[in-house]
DNA sequence: ACGCATCCATTTGTTGGACAAATGGATAGC
DNA sequence: GCTATCCATTTGTCCAACAAATGGATGCGT
């Protein structure tokens, strides 16, 4: 019974496209077929679509079956739909991953705490060598500058944002564009937990200081001081959390 | 005229549901909408949203919008739709990012690999104390048995997964969910980093050697010979990628 | 009373058609 | 040659209908 699921579908097509059957929905085969379509065309950032209307006649689908998978091939980030433009490849995966994790960030866990404070020791820590390597007086500068911006802003959430920039402005350092990525996508996490705990009265004192004792051990170059410090300052957080 | 756009969107629920007005489509005010009922109403994961028709009714917009709205939230992981159940809150984001960067994954250029590799000599080389401290017998069993399954291995792209589940592993004793989903979220990259310019042989003699003498110094507990053998092996591809 | 198959109401999945809104390009007027 | 206007095309939204799936109710036999 069930294996006459998707007839109507994948009536041969007729006009040489070929459309793969499966057992999964209308919207979901026509998404595939499109990276197919994508992939087999080589198209490239910045070509266009077929029309809704020809996709309709090539996949055999409705329009509105259509427009379902359109949505989904955006939320992705891989095409921009525009009225009488059409739809037109683009690359913007980064923002919408971000986008994913910016949604509904659920309360943090102390255990989320403890993963994300440790993989961010792994980052600002545990690279020292690379960091102390690449580092420029730019670079110092640059974190004094929003260290002090963080102890001048006038909320929490103000002050918790500058706090995330004097942090990735050291992780630019490294020049690893893989690495900061991910801390981009780890922003509202790494935000939520900045603000936890914290009022601005601590951020322009407390954290600016620590923030300060690492600038210091950076100009000095003492990479065991830079480790030290960096370290007490990512567990600072920990008592706020002990669910 | 343009202010006209939304009226019949924005026109007074009256039912007392907000409906927050906007200049943009009905299908992304929708998803805001629905985005803030999750939140004003606390709905965790596991509990139902309304039916389509229901929020159809309650934000004024047809069951296609709903509809666009839906497979949206369902993009992005936050729901799963079942006839008859109606929509769930799930949390499958991170699944959700993984598909998003195995999609149509580029070429990979030397400097992405270089940064990748920068990125995994962190994850795998500088977290060497923190892996010495959770390793057990059991995980290194484990690390033996991936080793040996790649060098069996049929082909060129059975070996590599086999090799990124050796990786994975080792990453998994580190005890810390954030870094394993970001290591993950980056398989599609590694995999075509580890075909490139390997054969099937390749993997079951140089592969397996190097991966064998990492297993060595874990079992030895020689944290020095573990540094020293992975970060070889991880500098390993750089002769492919010269362009 | 219990287990089982059957039926039904509800909900999502898909289709087709219609009209509104936006917009790039053609056209006409100066 | 330049600008304003119009038009054809394309996406955006809505409506109505039916198909498919499925959880729960119903009824039956033992």
């Amino acid at each position: 019974m069930s294996e006459e699921l998707g007839i109507k579908r994948q009536a041969d097509s007729g006009a040489g496209e070929t459309i793969r059957p499966s057992t999964a929905s209308a919207v979901d085969d026509l998404v595939a077929n499109i990276r197919a379509l994508i992939s087999d065309q080589g198209l490239k950032v910045g070509d266009n679509l077929p029309t809704e209307r020809e996709l309709c006649e090539r996949f055999q689908a409705s329009r509105n079956t259509v427009r379902e998978a359109m949505r989904i091939l955006k939320a992705y980030g891989i095409v921009s739909v525009r009225p009488k433009v059409g739809a037109t490849i683009i690359d913007d995966r980064m923002e919408r991953a971000l986008d994913l994790f910016a949604f509904n960030t659920l309360e943090v866990s102390r255990s989320t705490f403890s993963d994300i404070q440790g993989f961010r020791t792994l980052l600002e820590v545990a690279s020292v060598e690379e960091l102390f390597e690449r580092i420029t007086a730019d670079d110092v500068a640059d974190l004094q500058r929003a260290n002090d911006e963080m102890a001048d802003a006038g909320s929490a959430v103000e002050a918790s944002e500058a706090d995330f920039r004097f942090h990735t402005r050291l992780i630019e350092v490294l020049g690893n564009k893989a690495i900061l990525d991910v801390y981009k996508i780890m922003k509202p996490v790494i935000l939520k937990i900045m603000v936890r705990g914290k009022t601005r009265r601590t951020f322009s004192t407390a954290t600016h200081a620590e923030h300060s004792a690492i600038i210091e051990a950076l100009s000095t170059r003492d990479r065991i001081a830079y480790q030290y410090r960096m370290k007490c300052h990512l567990e600072a957080g920990f008592p706020h959390f002990d669910d």
